[in-house]
DNA sequence: ACGCTATTAGTAATTATTCCTGTCAGGAGG
DNA sequence: CCTCCTGACAGGAATAATTACTAATAGCGT
């Protein structure tokens, strides 16, 4: 795989913010330093590095996917509002132990856990939604 | 809500089934019964029933969203090949009760829990095409 | 039964993503 | 340093899922 600049600079990007943007979110960062970058290119090295392992892809409620640059073991916030997505800080303990015992012809691979909740903005919107009816 | 028959024959056909459709599928079902349904007209019941919380919605990987009939509390088994959801027969005891902990912004409104998996025809086509390799 | 209005069929538009094609550039070998 | 091969690129067209629009229709309260 060659590391060329677009896909240098997609990885950095990714990996500069906390969030986990969409692809339109990754390309318009990445055109402010590469300004002539087509749209095809970010989706492409998104997904060529989501098959390395580099990045993992993040499939939440919404139509479009989100990506994560550091893609070790954590916890994901989805906002049930606007799709953001947040690395939750603290430990959660929770016991999957029996996930093997489930009864189907599926083989069990993992488990995915999301904890939805309501961001900061999308619960000021309600309130004053609320206030104006 | 007017209770139309088209309205009808869409929940009826999705509570038929132990699967989780997508919207074509329904579709495809309901055409059976009234062969002239418009897809427009699946997708927006289904939305309607989504947000009255008759039906869910679920998000898997993939592209096309499910559909849940009967949205009692219980877990989806998701296979990573094709997408399709089947419904978790034996209970899951998972420990969730320090959610509320998380140090965060967000309003915490609950867990979303998916066992990921690989369904039968999957697990014979991967296997074919190891043979094949 | 009547009339109001939500709902429908059919179609066009939108949105996210992927595919295609001709061109370009990284880097191995000379 | 130069050249060639091949993977990667830009730009745009194509696809797939979903939503929006509009005139006609059909539930349902009265």
């Amino acid at each position: 795989m060659r590391l060329t600049k677009q896909r240098q600079v997609i990885l950095e990007q990714l990996r500069m913010t906390k969030s986990h943007p969409t692809a339109i979110e990754v390309y318009d960062r990445v055109r402010e330093i590469i300004p002539n970058i087509s749209l095809g290119t970010v989706y492409r090295n998104l997904d060529v590095l989501c098959r390395q392992g580099t990045i993992s892809r993040i499939d939440t409620c919404g139509d479009q996917k989100r990506f994560d640059g550091t893609p070790e073991d954590h916890l994901h916030l989805i906002c049930s509002g606007c799709g953001r997505v947040q690395d939750v800080e603290s430990e959660l303990d929770i016991n999957v132990d029996n996930l093997m015992n489930i009864d189907s012809e599926f083989t069990i691979t993992g488990v995915r856990i999301e904890i939805m909740g309501v961001c900061p903005a999308c619960s000021t919107d309600r309130k004053n939604q609320a206030g104006t009816n």
